[in-house]
RNA sequence: GGUUUCGUGGCCGAGUGGUUAGGCAGGGGUCUGCAAAACCUCUUACAGCGGUUCGAAUCCGCUCGAAACCUCCA
């Protein structure tokens, strides 16, 4: 490997390959967006700021990236059987409204968490709904090449057709034979030819709402299409990146490359990126499972797992101090273990400014830089390069108790080194002031002042109490001394 | 049952053949009126057993344990 250059872990392959691409400088990337449903939980977060990582990284090594991430508002169902119900239908039919209301208001809470979390908006967020044509489209043409079927209205993919002349399991490594045979038998699957076979367009049942005319009759498309054919859309039949999550490595990617290969004839993506699950007490974050946390339930500490709100920075720097490719477990402790490190960091980048320059300094800025580099080119190692953060920081600290020094050109490159990675590459949000006063710590600073003053004027210091009060009424604040207390409030002027 | 991944110090988490990961927590010290912060320092781990090797946390085998996917999930 050659540290000055970027390698990617492609899930096809199973190793680090280096990365090129087809079309340099541009990059053509697409990364499986939410279902629209629910609230986005911790386990959104993570394909969000791994792929963030990869958008900012790109971009800072000069690439001109299109991103696109997906919404999906249709065909995604609660099971694969026929009388699967739509994710988006079954929760507009409970709460009574629209889909097109559960879509917008979930896609509207999405983009809040994501913007809380500092992720930049992809280039293009297509909509399921909106490409019905194109997934038509792309059904036809697979149907015209003999690779899937019709029954009833629904077309299917005949996957075992397709293995004839191509390798259906190559990315999942299954193996066709071992499926057909152990997959469970699901009820109401009599339609298609063979229980791997996968749904392309499936007939609307007459209660279903949300339908759409095609040359089968009115009904929606299957999950898998939308990503197929909105990638094809925005990126062509060939593209550079397509990441996910890892639990969309089967079914889901797999049936993608099959859609695009029989549908285009070649593969559309060289890259395959997973990033791994988060487990909470050693255990994935499910629907199922009821163990998740939603990302507005994380950042306001209302969820009984939780022992304080988190900021959304926390989140990020915590997910970025493991690899994208590991399971990442939460707890309370390593929560707060992150948010320690992270205020370490921060408050080192803020001493930096107080610094007094040096003739002299031992500390080589260049090769910190050098190997954040080298940490990001291996597969995206942010622990690693966070490591040499913290390198920085000590560094600084230890400068800043006057305990070693720093020259002139030293500080500029750590302020540089913290610009670009912990700011441009990571995302890290560096608070700013907050505009709204917080009444709880102004009304605490005040009543300790007057403390402080009535202390004083007991023991007729009057010279420190007259000080306090003067101070204090140039802020426009107004001290009015009864026989009890002392009282007072902010002027209006 | 099948496929795959993993098991690192109190906790989180890198490392994949030989030199310190890092953070948090804890002990000791410096500093300090006290405290906090900071700095220095300590606790030196790699599931178990066996094998390969001059040398293994790192490769191979077995055992034990955990998880994911195969069914909705990021």
């Amino acid at each position: 490997m050659n540290p000055k250059k970027l390698y990617l872990y492609n899930t096809l392959s199973r190793k680090k390959e280096l990365f090129e691409p087809l079309n340099p400088p541009y990059v053509g990337m697409y990364v499986c967006g939410p279902t629209v449903y629910s609230d986005a939980h911790l386990g959104h977060a993570r394909p969000a700021v791994t792929f963030d990582l990869l958008y900012r990284y790109l971009a800072h090594l000069g690439y001109k990236v299109r991103y696109v991430r997906n919404i999906t508002d249709v065909g995604h169902l609660e099971s694969d059987s026929d009388e699967g119900e739509d994710k988006i239908a079954k929760k507009a039919r409970l709460e009574k409204l629209e889909p097109m209301e559960i879509v917008q208001n979930y896609t509207r809470h999405y983009h809040q968490d994501m913007d809380a979390l500092n992720i930049l908006s992809p280039n293009i967020e297509p909509f399921a709904s909106g490409h019905i044509i194109e997934q038509i489209e792309m059904a036809k043409e697979i149907l015209d090449n003999d690779y899937a079927y019709e029954v009833n209205g629904s077309i299917y993919f005949d996957v075992l057709k397709y293995n004839e002349k191509h390798h259906y399991g190559k990315l999942s490594g299954r193996v066709i034979e071992d499926m057909v045979s152990s997959t469970r038998e699901l009820e109401g699957q009599d339609e298609k030819k063979n229980n791997v076979d996968f749904a392309l367009w499936k007939k609307a049942s007459p209660q279903h709402i949300m339908r759409w005319a095609s040359p089968w009759g009115e009904g929606f498309p299957g999950w898998h299409l939308e990503c197929s054919a909105m990638s094809r859309k925005y990126l062509g039949e060939q593209f550079d990146i397509h990441g996910g999550g890892m639990d969309l490595l089967f079914p889901h990617h797999e049936c993608e490359i099959a859609q695009s290969v029989a549908a285009n004839e070649k593969e559309a993506v060289k890259y395959w990126l997973h990033n791994n699950m988060i487990t909470i007490n050693g255990q994935k974050m499910g629907k199922s499972l009821d163990n998740f946390i939603t990302l507005k339930q994380f950042f306001s500490g209302e969820h009984e797992a939780l022992k304080k709100p988190y900021k959304p920075m926390t989140l990020r720097f915590f997910m970025l101090q493991a690899h994208y490719r590991s399971t990442l477990d939460f707890s309370n402790e390593a929560l707060m273990a992150a948010e320690k490190g992270l205020e370490r960091l921060l408050e080192a980048k803020n001493k930096l400014k107080n610094i007094k320059p040096s003739n002299k300094s031992s500390l080589d800025v260049n090769k910190l830089k050098k190997k954040c580099y080298e940490a990001l080119n291996d597969d995206m190692n942010t622990p690693v390069a966070i490591s040499h953060l913290f390198d920085a920081a000590r560094n600084i600290n230890s400068a800043f108790d006057n305990k070693s020094t720093l020259d002139a050109q030293q500080i500029k490159d750590l302020n540089q080194l913290y610009d670009t990675f912990f700011t441009d590459i990571f995302g890290i949000k560096v608070p700013i002031i907050q505009s709204e006063p917080d009444e709880t710590l102004l009304n605490g600073l005040i009543e300790t002042l007057l403390e402080i003053r009535n202390n004083a004027r007991k023991q007729k210091k009057f010279e420190t109490s007259d000080f306090i009060r003067d101070k204090l009424n140039e802020l426009n604040i107004e001290i009015k001394d009864t026989k009890n207390e002392t009282a007072w409030n902010i002027k209006k002027s």
